[in-house]
DNA sequence: CGCTCGATATTCT
DNA sequence: GAATATCGAGCGA
């Protein structure tokens, strides 16, 4: 029986469950070729998003089509689609008070799978498998059509299972994004590999 | 190495 | 029509 972290677990704010998802295990469980494949990486770097507290969020606006799954259940995978290019995949999380959020997964290290994985994004640089929010989403084969499934369920094509070692755990601003830049919520484990390594800092 | 810039689709104004 | 929670090619040093 796998355990999985449950809906206490993502019934914090979201900054802190930011921090704990560093060190768990990211788990995507799919069939090609009739074969049943699980692939697997360590969590290694995250990023918390708010709602009304946070400009940055896609809430922040409120509820919309794209970020109805921020809104609802907690523990939910919420999937979208970037730059016209790539797909970020988050788990929906919020304190009681708050009305919306979600923990951005940015960064994982392989652990089963990784030879599928190396189909699914064929590269030649091991580090570059699944170091950012869009390569670990085409590593694992994540797309829109995950939006929404229960990642507190070990049955869940897409799921969170509890690590074997906790991490060290540091926390930096956040990358990628122009507003709100001055909360530190980004979480990283910084003795991995697998996380992003440029930082950009916006003026 | 490091920085600049274009690709490319969905979303919101 | 503008912006975007990104990536990688291309360039110069």
């Amino acid at each position: 029986m796998v355990s999985c972290p449950g809906t206490s677990f993502y019934s914090r704010p979201t900054d802190v469950v930011a921090r704990d998802l560093v060190g768990k295990k990211l788990v995507r469980m799919l069939k090609l070729d009739d074969r049943a494949l699980r692939l697997s990486g360590i969590i290694v770097e995250t990023e918390a998003y708010g709602h009304s507290d946070d400009a940055a969020s896609h809430a922040h606006i409120g509820r919309t089509a794209r970020n109805t799954v921020m809104f609802g259940d907690i523990g939910r995978a919420y999937v979208y689609f970037a730059y016209g290019n790539h797909f970020c995949v988050n788990v929906s999380a919020r304190a009681n008070r708050a009305g919306a959020g979600a923990v951005l997964i940015r960064g994982i290290e392989p652990v089963e799978g990784i030879d599928v994985m190396k189909q699914f994004r064929p590269v030649g640089d091991a580090f570059s498998l699944t170091s950012g929010p869009g390569k670990l989403t085409e590593a694992l084969n994540i797309t829109s059509l995950l939006n929404g499934v229960d990642m507190t369920d070990a049955r869940s094509e897409l799921h969170v299972e509890h690590g074997a070692k906790p991490r060290k755990v540091i926390a930096t601003p956040r990358i990628g994004i122009t507003s709100a830049t001055e909360k530190s919520w980004r979480f990283i484990d910084p003795a991995s590999p697998f996380v992003t390594r440029k930082i950009k800092i916006k003026v």
